[in-house]
DNA sequence: ATCCTTTATTACTTGCCGGTTATATACGTG
DNA sequence: CACGTATATAACCGGCAAGTAATAAAGGAT
């Protein structure tokens, strides 16, 4: 079996499963908004699949896909040790945060403690 | 530029950066403890220092290799839509947590809610 | 300067993975 | 039934990434 990583390692697989975070969708859906070839949607989606990140749905002719939790649980699970690591070297937290927070506030900046 | 997620689909770098977890290590250790071939080690290494996961101090001709948490951060936050996400599907959250326990726990379990 | 230890780098090989083309299968519609 | 649509599968190809062997480079000890 494959490991977990691997399957999201590849950056349409990764899209994919974006997508699938809002909604359900088919095969072609998901062929038309990824600019993907079919046979290579169905590809990723049959990987996604075995891999346990998706399940099919059939409707009539169409597949619909939707998410499966499990397997991205596993991802977080890993990395939940370097969370508890990196929570204690805050200075680089901070400035994380700090890059974090720019990206996305367009008020001044609250200048942090030090200074 | 690769990928984190690339990066970190390679089970030798996931080792080591789990080592590097409890401490930082020479690249002699790493080859050691893993089990690995020298080139190997250093090559792993090369990829994860150009990729910010590791840097490197050195210690006379030794160098000793240490965690840096951003890139890790920034799979936790590929990660976080997801998490929300399946904490609203409570109930494979709970099935899930429930097999986290039953693994970490060997007292009976405290059967849930539904019956 | 010579030698030893530790790490980096190069050149090479090999296996795997993703894309494409072509074909098959499933299902609905006339 | 024949036909169209939607998806899956097969066969093939090209590239890339990881391992190895051999060599270089850096630093310390004598």
């Amino acid at each position: 079996m494959e490991s977990s990583f691997t399957i999201v390692a590849e950056p349409n697989r990764r899209a994919i499963l974006g997508l699938l975070l809002s909604s359900e969708r088919s095969v072609g859906e998901l062929e038309r908004e990824l600019r993907l070839s079919q046979p290579s949607v169905s590809k990723h989606l049959r990987v996604l699949r075995e891999a346990g990140f998706v399940e099919a749905r059939g409707d009539a002719q169409r597949r619909l896909y939707r998410l499966r939790p499990e397997p991205l649980m596993e991802l977080d699970e890993w990395l939940a040790p370097f969370r508890r690591y990196w929570s204690k070297h805050l200075d680089a937290l901070e400035r994380h945060l700090d890059r974090m927070d720019r990206k996305t506030t367009t008020k001044p900046r609250k200048r942090h403690g030090k200074k």
